[in-house]
DNA sequence: TACTGTGAAGCCTTTCACAGCC
DNA sequence: GGCTGTGAAAGGCTTCACAGTA
């Protein structure tokens, strides 16, 4: 079961997950994993895990599992982060900052090649590494470093007219980190980050423990990022 | 509608949505707001935003559409957004960093009261007015403050530890922004944040552009966070 | 007419059951 | 025995259709 149209969300937000544990278990040198051991990491059902993993082509041997190397490989092939996307990023307040200062996106197919922003008391300094532009250069920069991608990290209120000015720049994929819908034309990709997604999941948690909950307790969540 | 147990968690991931674009209606000074007005503005089936908010047991008036106001309240004491929870932070880098600087935690029923580190670079320092402390304060503090619910911004290889630290604090829910699964006691409530698994889904998204996509295009994915 | 509220249908995801393999 | 792979059943979420209301 390959890549037929569409492969279900849920399990491509899993698919990281699988990542993290299998470059954790690669540490220890074992040539091998079976769904069973990954299941048992992430607290989910072993046969979604195959179901999950056989999206990405690989094959595994029973009795044995899967060859370790090649799963990660596999996975990451898959989700396009075996190569490497170019982005901007729009805002370089404390999250934008946050996220220039990850060293490791690498390792999920995408580097970050320049960063703007309006605030005089930014543009011109250095921020890890990276000059930061006004976003009047915005295009200019898009067309001549190839990048792809914009991440956006604005306050709401500028995230529309950012949103507008990557896509006039000619940028095809925008993860959005402003808590705002953006409606763009249907040929820009947008995935929002949805922080405040997982608090409320949190919070509405804490609230029904007060209430109910006397000792019973099949209560955690989700697996992990 | 209203509190049978358990709402699902695609609506406890929306309800922060709406939230969003209720205030922003609220800013123009309408009284009220219907359904399609909200669905309109993320791209949501009207009948889906309707049965989400009777999980928090406003109704409406057929005609006019609900009540702004009452339901902004409505949704955030659904999530319990309208009582403060303290919480700790602990790993002040630069994702710790950004989200010490988000002052309008409190719009979400959060309180960020204390920060604590290993490094000695930073324990000791002033972040965003609160004073940074060693971690081995970390029970000493949670008692003496309150404090219920833990930020976890430390690397993945120390997540698990001192998520336990957390527990045996008195810590009852954790908000884990590290790349790994936590395995705690069913007593403790955890809700990974995710960060990598909308990079997925929009990754994806542009791998597949690529390959086939020659003009149609229903591909926009999700509701804003 | 313009909305809410809801039972029922449809669809998608997860889980189960089991065949195949070493 | 311990594992993969997969068709089929179960469950949950979304969408549809329509009754109710002002």
């Amino acid at each position: 079961m390959a890549d037929h149209r569409s492969v279900p969300e849920p399990t491509l937000r899993r698919l990281p997950c699988y990542i993290h544990v299998l470059k954790k278990v690669d540490l220890t040198g074992r040539q091998s994993v079976s769904t069973s051991d990954i299941s048992r990491e992430l607290k989910l059902d072993p046969t979604q895990v195959r179901k999950d993993l056989s999206y990405t082509g690989i094959v595994g041997k029973p009795r044995v599992g899967y060859p370790l190397k090649a799963l990660i490989e596999s996975i990451e092939r898959f989700l396009g982060w075996d190569e490497c996307t170019h982005a901007c990023l729009v805002g370089v307040g404390h999250l934008g900052s946050a996220l220039l200062g990850y060293d490791r996106f690498n390792e999920y197919g995408v580097r970050i090649v320049a960063a703007f922003d309006t605030s005089e008391a930014v543009v011109g300094s250095v921020v890890s590494d990276l000059t930061v532009f006004h976003i009047d250069e915005l295009a200019e920069v898009v067309e001549s470093l190839n990048i792809e991608m914009g991440i956006l990290t604005v306050p709401a209120k500028a995230a529309k007219d950012v949103a507008g000015e990557m896509v006039t720049s000619g940028i095809k994929a925008i993860w959005n980190f402003a808590p705002t819908a953006l409606e763009l034309g249907s040929d820009i990709i947008v995935e929002n980050a949805q922080l405040y997604a997982t608090l409320a999941v949190l919070s509405r948690q804490m609230r029904g423990r007060v209430k109910t909950q006397p000792k019973p307790s099949p209560l955690i969540i989700n697996p992990a990022t």
